[in-house]
DNA sequence: ATGACTGCAAAGACTTTGCATCTTT
DNA sequence: AAAGATGCAAAGTCTTTGCAGTCAT
């Protein structure tokens, strides 16, 4: 049998949290974003529901930049940019690879892939 | 004035194990596969002499997988693959972005792109 | 009532760093 | 002799985990 999943309101404020930011958080970020209104959240339960959510699917890490995991709330296929400089991470839509790009991958090394992660590193327009 | 550079053995030892490898190695593979021929090596010494290599322009990293940063003695542009289940990191030659994509993303979001790093997840053939 | 979720703090894993010592130039 | 490189071990950072208590079903 598989585990049940239960509500519980943190998870919930989490997820809305990294859905509606576009910073791509970490779980520092998030902790000390959800402090003031869950002053007992732990960041025990912050790693514990990124995982979650990560398993289910709802969140993706976008990689760890500076020796943090980064994450992202939107699921679909895109591009990022991360800035060398301040460590910020951006999204960078409508840039598509190569559509069969991945299957000549598959067939060329015989390799099955799930996804790809294509990500851009240089200077924002804010530290330029 | 700027720093000079000494030679050391152990370093050139580092980088030419860097560079006839290709599996990407972390630290500490390093530091296990040098530790027979320099027994007083240590991971400090490691981790020093691959920041070092990084700022000469020597290696790239990869990227971190599995909580371990690894590196590649190849400079030129290529994409990677990760295994996500037993984390092994190979390259992938002959995959060529188009061109100008580096340019339409600086100008499309007034960004500098320094390089770019494309890399596919799946499963390699050895686990399949 | 059961089992999932959480807080807390300890433990774990990886990396960085200070200082005395050894090497290279 | 001067300054760079290293060994060693301690410290630092981020993340995971065990356990007892809390909450949803």
């Amino acid at each position: 049998m598989a585990k049940a999943i239960r509500y519980s309101k943190k998870r919930e404020a989490l997820l809305q949290v990294i859905q509606q930011t576009d910073c791509h958080p970490t779980a520092e970020w998030l902790y000390q974003t959800l402090k003031p209104q869950h002053p007992d959240l732990s960041l025990g339960t912050v790693y514990r529901n990124l995982l979650f959510f990560q398993e289910q699917g709802m969140i993706k890490s976008v990689g760890v930049v500076n020796g943090q995991e980064r994450f992202d709330g939107r699921t679909e296929a895109h591009a990022h940019f991360v800035c060398s400089h301040c460590g910020c991470v951006s999204d960078l839509h409508g840039l598509k690879l190569a559509e069969d790009l991945t299957q000549t991958v598959c067939q060329q090394y015989q390799i099955t892939v799930d996804r790809h992660e294509l990500t851009f590193y240089g200077t924002c327009q804010s530290c330029m």
